[in-house]
DNA sequence: TATAAAACACCACGTAACGTGATGTTCAAT
DNA sequence: ATTGAACATCACGTTACGTGGTGTTTTATA
């Protein structure tokens, strides 16, 4: 018999969550003292074992007592949602951790927080892909815009690292000679990230950077592209096109 | 200037929600009709979609109002701060995975819930590797845990899902004569898995044989593996040695 | 066996970010 | 002027306990 004191240090469990699973009737000392103190005998430990064990696997303290009233089918689908809302959860960390990385390349590469950056990239994560790319849509068609997203899913850390700094490093020269060595590099820089990031699916590169010239506001290429990088490539484009 | 109900309307969020954060302070009106209706302007607009951006990046409402209040260097700090939480929760919820896939095939495969296994699988997740090898210390030195650790870090569904139905496998046919071919079948299915878990480590698993036959008490190789299992191997494995 | 110290029971308030009413007031349209 | 919709404000509920207080029981020591 353990009075709530061994059992706390036992387990590692606060005296006051005992309490507190006493109160709410999740785990009962199975006899008192005559002066009212709480005895918990082995069984009751092995139940505060099993809430604990629950508890890891993220269920609420209502869902457990249920839990350990019902029977195997209840236990199965308990087990399946509990694992459906984890990868949900792990999806969405996904994407949090993304939007995270992008905000911190957008301070270390533009010197401080820029708003529309941060707005655009969340949008981007936030809601599903159809609301973002809805300006894209007379320009490309469903199948492009799945294939985009899954870019974005495999991007990895140094991809969005390399993009983002290839994108500002631009944006720092857009006064340069188009025709010089410099734009030159910076442009083919750029150009091959993005051919890293889409797999060298030259077609479906070719329908984005398409759309991205016809479009009237500022695009989105899992980061905001402004006019003036789009008008930038598109001249250095044209120059060495030219030169050929 | 919108009207609480406008930009509930137009932001998604709920008017209490907007109650709630004039009343904190967090996003207050710039007006106020003369009769006390709330007005809010552009910059305030502004203002909720960056705390609600703040909000998706998992920063707590106290946490929004200083980060909007503070200088470039605070925020490079929350980012950090925030990205490694992120990073860290995604490491709990792959460890929860395991523990709920490891629950669902000890259902799935034992036909009902076993306590044994799932504690001794939350206690492989939830501390540390230490205290759960610690039976093993006798027998593995440092650097074999760390390597075992591993193993269980790279485990695949597929491989927990293989894992233990080839343990449970062996369990149901206990009494298979260990020279049968069946017998030898369900050997080598255990110790395919096994290589391929530890691929190719022969030395690692050998090690880890070695210490599961030597330990008096129950074994943990990412499953309880009871003395009967490994007996069963055991005695495969001598008749098949010296038939050799 | 008396007494002091430790452990305990039980109570109540606090947390975060709102949801859900309830009540009374102001606005917009008729 | 009226009426229905929108609004302001208040208050209690939610989860899983933490923190601290008061008064009682147990345990250790003299």
């Amino acid at each position: 018999m353990y009075t709530i004191g061994k059992l706390s240090k036992e387990t590692g469990v606060t005296k006051r969550t005992l309490d507190y699973y006493d109160e709410i009737g999740l785990v009962n000392p199975s006899s008192r003292t005559s002066g009212g103190h709480r005895l918990y005998g082995e069984e009751d430990v092995m139940r505060l074992e099993r809430v604990l064990a629950l508890k890891y696997m993220g269920f609420s303290l209502e869902q457990i007592k249920s839990i350990l009233e019902s029977s195997k089918l209840n236990w199965k689908q308990s087990i399946q949602q509990q694992l459906e809302m984890v990868k949900k959860e792990q999806e969405r960390l996904k994407l949090l951790e993304q939007a995270l990385l992008g905000v911190s390349y957008s301070i270390e590469f533009e010197g401080g927080v820029s708003w529309p950056i941060i707005l655009n990239m969340i949008k981007i994560l936030h809601q599903d892909p159809e609301e973002v790319f809805e300006q894209y849509q007379q320009y490309l068609d469903h199948e492009d815009m799945n294939k985009i997203k899954a870019v974005n899913d495999r991007m990895t850390e140094e991809d969005m690292h390399e993009w983002m700094q290839a994108n500002y490093e631009i944006k720092k020269h857009l006064h340069l000679d188009p025709s010089s060595e410099q734009a030159l590099q910076l442009a083919q820089r750029w150009a091959d990230q993005a051919e890293r990031m889409f797999e060298s699916d030259d077609e479906l590169l070719g329908d984005l950077w398409e759309a991205l010239q016809n479009l009237e506001e500022e695009g989105i290429a899992f980061y905001p592209m402004d006019k003036e990088i789009i008008g930038f490539l598109k001249s250095v484009l044209a120059v060495h096109k030219g030169a050929k």
